[in-house]
DNA sequence: TGCCATAGCTAGACCGGTTTAGTAAGCCAG
DNA sequence: CTGGCTTACTAAACCGGTCTAGCTATGGCA
């Protein structure tokens, strides 16, 4: 005989279906006896509850999704992704909730799992990622009617909860910490434009500029490869003035930057500071470990599921949720710049 | 009204349910009129399949497993995990299979996966990584009787398709081309032992190291860590008669193993050349670049993901499948061992 | 003309659970 | 003793598909 069902079930234990069906999910309807007995055949047979032929009664598929819009060849790389991963499967593996993974070229076809996924009741909620200035995916979220968690915010409407840490007040923190170290010509090499959190921190790097009288502080949009990273990198460093301190906005970007100096005979940190904004082993393996924000990324996966979790329960309206702005890590990477 | 059901197509093209079962997959029974006027009435009504329900029936469930045993924390970091996912993205995204990934903490919880999974009937098949000398999975997942891609192999038994390259092959080119350029006292920073490719990468540079006649050739157990990486290379550098070369099992450890280097005033490649057996983005940004082997992690993705599929199809018996042994990329990180 | 094969379709069982309506028995109060 | 209420349980509908058995109309062929 194949996997026992709950009929087996019943007839082992002399009841019927339904009774089999209530003393499995701990409701009502059965004497604590029966229950027991039941309880025990569904044991002894090692029973396993069929997921499709639950979530066929319109319960939960006890999955959420993740959708990632990047090209594949480039995601490999960012500890970020990773990280996050671990800290949401610590918490959804807990609780038996499957991840259902998928990566993506771009928002369009990104936009097209969230419906087939909702659609076919693969899942019971999603976790967005990379939230973009007028965010399309928003809307088709809330048209889905499906709970979500978004990494970045603050941000109103729509009915998922927002969650996020203060990138302006953490890129503050950079340049104050760089100005006080008497650097006054810095450079910002950002992320993708159209993201949120990017334009934050460009928007904050240049508020701080100002407010400090920075002799200059401009920054350069990249796609986060390390490829862009260097390259801006060479650009940067083979200016006549080229900046005393560079800011990343990611730590491959940080670590090409890093490679680059050391090919074109910059010292670091002695003719140049470098700053990740992002922490990881990444910033720490290498020589000399780098200066960087560090957020725990692991633990933010961890609130991302559990905040997931608990919507799947209680669909309430969308909120805010902030994470403890990233603190500034001082290592080698960073010191007065030169003389003169 | 909610989404719509083959049910109201029916209704509304005039038919009975089991046509528009027929239209909709394809099979014969109805007539080209019928099937176009149907498959009209679907998509006008945007239908879209209930994956539940199909499931239930006994087909598929559209979706594969990979579980990865790691300590959760550590995953984020293997650059070969996030390429490798991103191959299997490629493929299955390009025939909407989806991928259920689940990180847990040791093997024992990884079997207790594939269970729940198989009798959920949530997957139709899985991903294996990190093979073992006597991997305790491969009878369960014969006793379950789903289809798997196993990385690594040569091997026998089991229904499982083996995917693998060849190691020993490998690190031969490795000690080969370091003896050449005149190393004699080689260290070997290997994985977890219990993994077939850490014994037959030990076994080889063992079996070179005789064939050659060197001086030295050690290969020191570690747990893949950037952590234990830096601390065994620090041992290694303390010694009186220390080793010219170090080859490195991941990227991980040979860019802690550089960063070591650096930190205990030892140049690379001038007094210590560095090997690693995988090459990423990570051995190419650092500074010097990492001679490193290459293979292409996202082709290996693909290919596991269009091997799975073509299983999922007809079930054969377990076969093997090489894929090509990686090839040396000569960078900055090795030279000629210093005179004397 | 009569018979059979076949195309084209319908009705309904079925997958494995959940859930609701209904029923029998037991208990208590009046 | 009876009516009403609760408890413990059963029977059956239901979710949204797939699939098989069977029915009807048509065409081909002897």
């Amino acid at each position: 005989m194949g996997r026992p069902t709950i009929a087996d079930i019943a007839r082992q234990a002399g009841v019927s279906k339904g009774a089999v069906s209530f003393a499995l999910n701990g409701r009502p309807g059965v004497s604590e006896a029966t229950r027991a007995r039941i309880l025990r055949v569904a044991e002894e047979m090692n029973w396993r509850p069929h997921s499709a032929a639950r979530a066929l009664g319109g319960a939960r598929a006890d999955a959420v999704g993740l959708v990632i819009a990047r090209p594949a060849r480039t995601i490999g790389v960012e500890p970020f992704f990773s990280q996050l991963l671990s800290g949401l499967q610590a918490v959804l593996s807990a609780s038996s909730v499957a991840l259902h993974l998928m990566v993506v070229e771009d928002t369009a076809a990104e936009i097209e799992v969230y419906r087939r996924w909702a659609s076919e009741h693969r899942v019971d909620g999603f976790i967005l990622v990379d939230l973009q200035v007028r965010d399309p995916r928003l809307p088709v979220l809330d048209e889905l009617g499906l709970p979500a968690v978004v990494l970045g915010g603050p941000g109103k409407g729509g009915n998922q909860l927002r969650i996020w840490a203060d990138d302006r007040e953490a890129m503050l923190s950079i340049v104050d910490y760089l100005a006080a170290i008497g650097h006054r010509r810095i450079a910002h090499l950002a992320g993708l434009p159209h993201f949120q959190h990017t334009q934050r921190r460009i928007r904050a790097l240049r508020d701080a500029s100002r407010r400090l009288g920075l002799e200059e502080a401009v920054s350069v949009p990249t796609d986060f490869s390390d490829a862009e990273g260097a390259a801006a990198t060479r650009t940067l460093l083979s200016r006549p003035r080229r900046p005393t301190a560079i800011v990343y906005d990611s730590d491959v970007m940080a670590v090409a930057g890093l490679g680059v100096a050391g090919e074109m005979g910059v010292a670091v940190p002695g003719e140049l500071s470098i700053v990740s904004f992002d922490d990881s082993v990444l910033a720490r393996i290498v020589h000399p470990p780098l200066t960087a924000l560090s957020r725990d990324t692991f633990a933010l996966g961890e609130q991302v599921a559990h905040s997931l979790l608990e919507a799947l329960d209680e669909a309430g309206p969308g909120r805010d949720l902030q994470m403890p702005t990233p603190r500034l890590t001082v290592r080698e990477s960073t010191s007065p710049p030169p003389a003169g």
